[in-house]
DNA sequence: CAGTTTATATACCGAGCGGTATAATTACGG
DNA sequence: CCGTAATTATACCGCTCGGTATATAAACTG
């Protein structure tokens, strides 16, 4: 079972630099010091290999944001909680996380993007809920919750990426005030 | 000449699609309905192709934003000038656009993002400048230009790869109305 | 210790990759 | 109408791609 845990961080790290087509399957067990048939007996193919490391990676991202996003009755409360849960997640996996950013920008016929819609899809409908259910203290969304999704998630991941490419490597601390600043500029705007 | 623009054409359609990794040349010359020496004649090299339609395209964004990014006393009216400028050319070509996305997010160490990673310096430079020259009314951004930059864009791009994503293939319509209900979102948040 | 399952390596497959040497064709100025 | 330069095609290069048939080694199981 050693190996195969080695081949998903092999594959990882190999991923989340060049991207899942400029990797070949050779680099990949090259760099994890073993053979082709070992990948394919574990994983079948390379497109197996990727939906294995995501899948098992994202069940964190999943559970963490499903608990934090059942809305309370504070709308400024729940984005926080999601916010924080969401930026804990990204940077204790932050290779993962990246490899996923690049991947929800695929081309949407490019064949590994196929792997990580799932996944999007999952994520989105998280963050769209909250913000239904929250419609009470919204107000008249007039069905603009997918744009609060978006947007929300949006704010979020930019900073997060930049803050990423700054810091490239070395490990990043975030702390809540600047996640909690994050949320009340996108409830109130950059001027306030 | 005419095969010349015609294969910049057939290789957007295609990287647009698939995205640059994917994409062969031997693919790209079939579909422009040529053979690989007239490509080669034309761009030198794979990459060279993909420099070429980069460079050639980007000069619209490029020329359009640093009209629009002129600051005139007026944030929000200048942040309306850029979004518009910027959707416009965004939506009149749309596949360029989405391409450019998805060459933004790709990882650092992609060989295609090498090509892509001068525009986009270039691109947040202008709207950075922007945000700097404009102290004088948004007063102390401490050194917040830089999130500022990345946020704004980061909300309209979000707002138009939701929209892209919707409205796929068809042509989209974004009125003035919503572009400035977009800034004024990103000035005085969600619920104002 | 025999039999079976699990795990790994050697050596290979056809196909497609990016790229090119050579030659034929076209366009055009003298 | 000839010579030259700009274009385009035929046919090929070595290499890497994703994937596998076969054999072997290790680890359980009875």
């Amino acid at each position: 079972m050693e190996n195969k845990e080695n081949i998903l961080k092999c594959a990882l790290d190999l991923f989340y630099a060049k991207g899942y087509d400029a990797v070949g399957v050779q680099e990949i067990v090259e760099k994890a010091g073993i053979t082709k048939p070992t990948l394919y007996y574990y994983f079948g193919s390379k497109y197996g290999l990727l939906e294995t490391l995501l899948t098992t990676k994202f069940q964190l991202f999943s559970t963490a944001l499903r608990n934090a996003a059942k809305y309370d009755g504070d709308v400024t409360a729940t984005l926080n909680r999601v916010a924080m849960a969401y930026v804990k997640c990204a940077m204790d996996n932050q290779k993962f996380y990246m490899l996923l950013m690049s991947m929800f920008y695929l081309p949407r016929e490019n064949e590994a993007y196929k792997a990580v819609k799932p996944l999007v899809r999952e994520f989105f409908f998280i963050i769209k809920k909250m913000f239904e259910d929250a419609k009470e203290q919204l107000g008249n969304m007039n069905h603009r919750e997918e744009q609060f999704a978006v947007g929300f998630m949006g704010v979020i991941n930019c900073y997060l990426i930049m803050i990423c490419e700054q810091g490239e490597g070395k490990e990043i601390r975030i702390t809540e005030e600047v996640i909690r600043s994050l949320v009340h500029q996108f409830m109130h705007g950059i001027n306030s």
